[in-house]
DNA sequence: CCCCTCTGTTGCGTAAAACGCGATATTTGC
DNA sequence: GCAAATATCGCGTTTTACGCAACAGAGGGG
């Protein structure tokens, strides 16, 4: 946007004269006879009444002197407003986690990042750690906390925050079926443990694996939607669970529980960060993005 | 002022696509992109975050849409102000005059103009009619009503509204001064008659013109500022007096006073009408200029 | 009354900018 | 992996803007 033609207006119904306002506008005296001329023809009416001797301005141009001047501010007040709004990178970023995420290391982050950069607001989402990409990519959310899956879509940007070990956990209380020697399973200690694992995921897959390479077809005593229900179940002496370590941490029933030291042990997996690619581009989602340190 | 960036920008804003937003715009997507580009360039920050296949808004953009959709839309409301404020001749004429006039003559012009320009406002200023050129010289007056004077100033058009007779005004009441055969005057009659005149101004000439002719130097009982206060004196009975007829026409004392049937009659001069030249060229100076017929 | 100065405007030549076309790089969907 | 889509860039052409100089008209002073 060219505000000079308001500025050269302004300058002109200052002075009243067309020498002294285009010396204060920097162009020659017909540089602004042309600017003000062409001002009239876009609005159809003229601003001034003038010979070569006597400048005055008509009635609207009186009017157009009150819209010129709070015109010409609030363009240049939005000018100062977007700019200083762009270096605090003013906006809204949306994170999509699972519960235990905005508990433990998520909200360090976040509470972190938030005194950086106090113009900036989070929206955090929690769900099934499940659906965390496929929001991303859809571009529901802006940033997920999800496990690293085996194969990263391209425009997906991942960042591991955080390794994931599994863990069993067992009731505190005794049971029968509570294997005694833990770090050298035997095939017979486990045959009839009651398994508590998720549903589906990387944890689930995990524990498949690993009673494969033992030879044990596990006894599976419930199956469950995410991973704070299974540290419940086990609590209530239920069975023997699978979780992630950092969901135990982050439990208020991890007095209940204990984890069994078995060997070998569980994989573990990564736990990242994932934005679109093209959206690092955004200082805001970039802000946050450099904000989060690999590993 | 060109406002096509703010449209192209919120074309784009609508569309969020170059390809349709420029053929909304009619031009071809490079100017847009162009256009935009130049935008952010001036506002020091970046409005959309777009590469080769999405294009959305920034925290920016969506501040600087609704300033744009508010600077559009007041630019076009103005555009018609101006434009419908220019057709109906709104405004202010000032014109000056004396206060007969306002009773007379003028009362019926400007009320008549009124009624053919609501939009106009008038104000009247009265004062003494010597100063009547000088006050619209001076640009500190639109136009007044003077009697003609010899010589126009050319700077000055001037339109003859009425003539003004100059009669000689007595006492209703007898006075042993008031000459007994006006028709006739002779010299003896005249040269003790208690005299009432202007100051200055085209009247006392007149009447000294018409003395000398006669022979006679008057006896001066009073020189009066105003033609209105030379009738309230002759109405006293203080002596004779000259004024226009038509200041007598509208006096609330015309009846206490007579107009004596001298001869030769006093001359008459013009009254009219007069502006700056230029000031012709203002519609609403026009307006009334033409509303006014001459003689 | 004439001349001189001041001042807004206009013609014109040059410089800059805007514009559109085609090419390009990159991305998405199949 | 390939084809369609699409924002952007390079380049040549057209349009526009700018300043200089000349012009015209209006005051002011001698």
């Amino acid at each position: 946007m060219d505000m000079r033609p308001l500025k050269h207006f302004l300058a002109l119904a200052n002075t009243l004269h067309f020498g002294r306002a285009s010396d204060a506008c920097h162009v020659s005296p017909s540089t602004l006879s042309r600017s003000i001329r062409q001002l009239e023809e876009n609005l159809g009416v003229s601003l001034f009444e003038r010979d070569n001797r006597h400048v005055a301005l008509t009635r609207q141009g009186e009017t157009f002197q009150t819209y010129a001047r709070e015109a010409l501010e609030q363009w240049e007040q939005l000018r100062l407003s977007l700019q200083s709004e762009a270096l605090r990178l003013t906006g809204e970023i949306s994170v999509y986690c699972s519960v235990t995420a905005s508990y433990s290391f998520l909200y360090a982050l976040l509470s972190q990042f938030r005194t950086h950069h106090p113009g900036i607001e989070l929206k955090l989402h929690t769900g099934d750690p499940a659906e965390a990409m496929a929001r991303v990519l859809a571009g529901e959310e802006d940033m997920a906390i999800t496990p690293r899956p085996r194969r990263t879509p391209e425009a997906l940007a991942f960042k591991s925050l955080t390794r994931a070990p599994l863990v069993f956990i067992a009731p505190q209380q005794a049971a029968a079926w509570i294997p005694s020697t833990p770090e050298s399973p035997s095939t017979e200690q486990w045959c009839e443990v009651p398994m508590i694992l998720s549903e589906a995921g990387l944890s689930r897959e995990f524990a498949d694996t690993w009673f494969k390479a033992l030879g044990v077809t596990p006894r599976i005593y419930a199956q469950v939607a995410g991973h704070e229900a299974i540290v419940s179940m086990v609590g209530l002496g239920f069975g023997i669970g699978v979780v992630p370590k950092i969901v135990l941490d982050n439990s208020p029933l991890q007095e209940r529980v204990r984890v069994l030291p078995v060997k070998p042990e569980l994989p573990h997996y990564d736990v990242g960060l994932c934005v679109l690619e093209r959206r690092l581009k955004s200082p805001l989602i970039r802000a946050l993005w450099d904000e989060v340190q690999e590993r």
